[in-house]
DNA sequence: CTTGACCCTGTACTATAGTACAGGGTGTAG
DNA sequence: CTACACCCTGTACTATAGTACAGGGTCAAG
C-alpha cells in the first residue's frame, strides 16, 4: 500500500489538512513516516484512526476521551486487570449514550406520528425526553 | 409551585450560575420572570429544559442544534409539513448516532470478553468499531 | 528557469461554550 | 446597623478544537 501524504489523507478523510498536524501534537496519531525531504507519509491504518476520531467525536466524546479510547489495550506498563476495569468504564458511558439517544428517538418518532395524523399542539414534545431527571 | 432564583437553579440542574445567563442570551431558554427587585424566577420547566440541554450536549449535540431540537413544534409561522420534515432529519441523525454508539459497545464488549480470557493483544480493537468508512 | 502545487515550521487567529470578575443593589441575622 | 449571602449588569478571560498565515523548501511542467 503506497502511503498518502498530509493533503491526500486530509482529502480523503474529508478533515483539514492543518487538523492533522494537530491530531499528531495532541498525540491522537503517532509521529507519520518521512520521505526523504521530510514530508510525512501516513498508512491506512492512520485513515482508519481519523475516521475513528470523527466519527467518536460526533458521538459527543471529547479528544481528551477518545485518546483515553485509543489506549484501550494491553502493554507493558498496564495490567490486562486495569485496562478491563476502564474498558468496563467506557462500555457503561456509552450505553448511557445509547440510553439517551433512545429516549430521544422515542419522542421523535411520537412527534412524527401526531404531526402525521394532524394533532401536534405548540407544546415542545422533545423536552420530556429526559423527564426522569437520570444522568446521562 | 414556588419559582427558583438563579442560584437555586443553577444547583438543582448541576450548572454553573453563569451557564444560566448564558442560555438565556443564547436564547435556549426564554427570558424568566422577575422578581420585584429584579431577580431572576425560574420555573420547573426551565429545570427541564437545563436538564434537556446538559443531556442533549453530552449525546454530541451543539448549542445551535439543540436550539433546532428545542423549536420542534408547530407555530404560527411555520407549516406541519416543515415541523415533520426537520423532525424526520434530526430522527435520522439520532439513529446513526445510536448505530455509531452500538458498534462502539460491540467491540467494547468483545475486548473484555478477550481480557476475560486472558487472550488480548497489543493492537487496538476499538479501531475496528468504524471500519466499514460509513458517515456518522 | 520560473511558476504552481505541493510540503515544512512556527505562530497567530477563530468559534464555541462557558467562567470569572468588577462595581453595585437587596435583605436578613447577629 | 453592618456583615454576609444573595442578586444585577457588563466585560474580560479561559479551554477546547481547530484554522489561517507567514516565510521558506522541493519538484515537475511549460
Amino acid at each position: 500500500m503506497k502511503p498518502m501524504t498530509r493533503g491526500e489523507l486530509a482529502k480523503e478523510c474529508g478533515v483539514n489538512i492543518e487538523a492533522l498536524r494537530y491530531y499528531e501534537k495532541r498525540r491522537l496519531i503517532d509521529p507519520p513516516m518521512r520521505s526523504e525531504i521530510g514530508y510525512r507519509l501516513y498508512s491506512k491504518e492512520d485513515a482508519a484512526r481519523i475516521r475513528f476520531i470523527r466519527n467518536a467525536q460526533k458521538l459527543g466524546f471529547t479528544l481528551n476521551e477518545i485518546l483515553e479510547l485509543l489506549k484501550l489495550r494491553v502493554n507493558k506498563n498496564e495490567s490486562c486487570e486495569s485496562v478491563l476495569k476502564k474498558t468496563k468504564k467506557k462500555l457503561n458511558e456509552v450505553e448511557q449514550k445509547i440510553r439517551g439517544l433512545k429516549s430521544m428517538k422515542k419522542v421523535l418518532k411520537k412527534m412524527i406520528h401526531r404531526c402525521e395524523e394532524s394533532t401536534l399542539t405548540s407544546d415542545c414534545p422533545i423536552l420530556g425526553s429526559f423527564e426522569s431527571g437520570r444522568e446521562l
